[in-house]
DNA sequence: CCACGGATTGGCT
DNA sequence: GCCAATCCGTGGA
C-alpha cells in the first residue's frame, strides 16, 4: 500500500509552479491522511487561491506572522488555521519562497475511510442517504472529516502524513469558475475553482 | 492590554 | 435567507 501510494505521491514540483496553475491541477487530485492503519482519502473537488501581494483576503498580505510563516516557504506544505473560534481550514502552499502564495482546499469527494469520517464528523452514524453530501463539503467540514487541525500545519507534502496523489485530469470545461466565498477584501478575484454539478461543492 | 472581526457552519424563520 | 456561536490572531494604544 505504501509502496503504491509513494509512486503516484506530488512532488514538490508540482507545487511551485503558478498558483492559479496549481489550483486549478489540484482539482481531481486525491487528499490522503494516514490515520494508523486507516486511510482517510478524497478526491478534491473545490479549491480558492490566495496571493501574499496584492490579495487583501490572503493572510499572508500584511507579511510574514508566526502564523502564515509557512505561507511564505516555497510550495509543497501545509498551512492549516483555525478560524470563528470553531473551525480549522487546510491549505497547500505553492510557488517559489517569500510569495506567500497557497491553495485554501474547500470541499472534497470521499473516497476511503467514509466511516471514520462520519464519526469524526458526527459522532454518530447517518442519519440518511443524504447526509454523506455534508461530511466533505465545505472547508471546516474536511478539516473536521479527516481530523487535521493547527498541529498539522506546516506538514511535508511529501512525507508520509498529509499527501496529495496524482489522479484524474480534469478538462477545462468540466471546470468551474467564481469569485472566492466569505471574504469581506478583494472580493471580486475570480479565483474559487470547482468541478462543475460535483455534489460535494460547499456552494451550488 | 484590549478590541475587532474572521478564507464557517448549522439552526431557525 | 439570516444570524449567533466562539476563540484567537493581529494591530493599535
Amino acid at each position: 500500500m505504501t509502496d503504491y501510494l509513494s509512486a503516484n505521491k506530488l512532488k514538490k514540483s508540482f507545487y511551485r509552479k503558478e498558483l492559479l496553475d496549481v489550483a486549478r491541477n489540484l482539482l481531481g487530485k486525491i487528499l490522503v491522511k494516514v490515520d494508523g492503519k486507516n486511510i482517510l482519502s478524497g478526491k478534491i473537488v473545490e479549491v480558492e487561491a490566495y496571493h501574499g501581494d496584492f490579495d487583501e483576503a490572503a493572510h499572508s498580505y500584511r507579511g510574514i506572522t508566526k502564523r502564515t510563516e509557512i505561507m511564505f516557504e516555497a510550495g509543497g506544505y501545509i498551512y492549516v488555521y483555525f478560524t470563528y473560534g470553531a473551525h480549522h481550514c487546510c491549505n497547500v502552499v505553492t510557488g517559489k519562497k517569500g510569495q506567500g502564495t497557497a491553495v485554501l482546499i474547500r470541499a472534497v469527494e470521499p473516497l476511503s475511510g467514509i466511516d471514520t469520517m462520519i464519526k469524526n464528523r458526527f459522532e454518530r452514524k447517518l442519519r440518511n442517504k443524504k447526509e454523506i453530501f455534508n461530511l466533505t463539503s465545505g472547508p471546516g467540514k474536511t478539516c473536521q472529516a479527516f481530523e487535521i487541525n493547527k498541529k498539522h500545519s506546516g506538514i511535508d507534502l511529501t512525507e508520509n502524513k498529509i499527501f496529495i496523489l496524482d489522479g484524474e485530469k480534469i478538462k477545462s470545461k468540466d471546470i468551474g469558475v467564481s469569485k472566492r466565498i466569505g471574504i469581506s477584501r478583494s472580493v471580486d478575484l475570480p479565483w474559487r475553482f470547482f468541478i462543475k454539478n460535483n455534489p460535494y461543492l460547499s456552494h451550488k
